[in-house]
DNA sequence: TAGTTACTGTGTGCCAGCGTACATACAGCA
DNA sequence: TGCTGTATGTACGCTGGCACACAGTAACTA
């Protein structure tokens, strides 16, 4: 017999809803296995699902013409990838590249247009993260006008342990490149600085935090701002 | 004796109500005049006021540790300020400069919150309009990372100019400067080889756009970008 | 075991934009 | 009329990041 108790939600923005409707989200809610360079969402096409992601994590890129990709996003437990959708669009438009393989929780963009109309708690929960998606988004275009390479590379491996929940990840180089919108040798250089200080090690794309107070002052204060921002809302 | 009629609405969020709800938003709606270089929002400070522009221009700015601001959203008549109050957070992230005097309609955030809640398709409205400032940012990120100082200052020219019906504004270059998140020297550059092109006039701030195409040729594509993304919404 | 691919490291020349400093020009005001 | 503040133009050395090229190394595959 199955004992009925409540399963801690790997997802923050699921886990603040009240059981009850948490549980009507969960009838129409199934895992879905994301894989590393899965594209979830592409620009002007509709969206078919929306995500939140548990142990996975997925990064939004611009794409500009001539240029390589840039990162506007990173989404992880603390939020869920669709947004879009409540805001009334149907169409993404951003690319939704999966960099860490994971679970996430995922629903048809019709079921989640009716939970939203029925569940005001669920409304509440989702205009939240969009308020903290675009402080995020605000924060990374100055971030990315002003500070150095070094100092974005420190933010971003923070950003992301904190969203696996792992010091632990794998990202190339190159991809790492394409989220900071810099060139790959740019992120060899940035990255090494990082290593001969002994804050990461990493060797063909496993990367791991050895010092994250260490990394933490190599990063620009953008890091905080932001997470700042996340704590107190969800304080 | 008073005719009824519906002065045409200058606000395009609010014109594209029925006239049902537009009344009866009217009537805690009040005109205020903005004045060049009011702050209307401060960082992490509550709202006080939604805004419609009708004929005025404000400038959302992030201000990053030790370095100039950095625009991240322009607003006039096509838009609203106080977005954050629709997405259930009573502080704005920015700051909201008046960069073009000129009249807007403005409401208490209690109000704003009471209409919201009682009007659906003033939800649709501003929700929409969230997606629309969602993706301006996004385009902005990429586009004060990627495109050179000139193509960026016709952008923000062509910007200004649809929001303000005119070809003309005063603005120094001084401010420009910190729009575009660079030198004010860089703005010298940048307007005197516009100027060159005569692409456009300028004497102490008083800004002509003397050749509409040609400084759409000068700009970078992010432009039509995001005017692509908003006509499509609002046809 | 060798060949292939993917990832990382290094070097060179180049340039946009930076920081700084200073000069010029116009506007308002006493 | 001269003073002062604001706006604009110019110059110079510096540097972070660019484009491009190539070399070394680990992992995979046949």
């Amino acid at each position: 017999m199955l004992v009925a108790y409540r399963v801690p939600v790997a997802n923050s923005l699921l886990a603040a809803l009240p059981d009850e409707d948490y549980q009507r989200l969960l009838t129409r809610l199934e895992p879905a296995t994301l894989t590393f360079g899965e594209m979830l969402y592409h620009p002007c096409e509709p969206i078919r699902h929306v995500y939140f992601p548990t142990d996975s994590l997925v990064s939004l890129l611009t794409q500009v013409e001539g240029h390589q990709a840039l990162e506007v996003g990173l989404i992880g437990r603390e939020g869920m990838l669709g947004i879009p959708l409540a805001l009334g669009v149907s169409d993404s438009p951003v690319r939704a590249l999966v960099l860490g393989s994971g679970i996430a929780l995922r629903m048809t963009s019709g079921h989640f247009r009716n939970e939203l109309h029925k569940s005001p708690l669920l409304q509440r929960e989702v205009y939240r993260y969009t308020y903290e998606l675009m402080v995020q988004m605000a924060q990374t275009a100055a971030c990315n006008r002003f500070h150095l390479v070094e100092a974005r590379l420190a933010r971003w491996l923070l950003m992301t342990r904190d969203r696996m929940r792992s010091d632990q990840f794998y990202l190339t180089q190159d991809l790492l490149a394409n989220m900071l919108g810099v060139r790959r040798v740019g992120v060899t250089k940035a990255a090494g600085a990082l290593r001969q200080r002994m804050l990461i090690s990493y060797n063909r794309g496993e990367i791991s935090i050895l010092d994250g107070d260490g990394l933490e002052a190599a990063a620009c204060q953008c890091y905080q701002i932001v997470k700042d921002m996340h704590d107190v809302a969800r304080a």
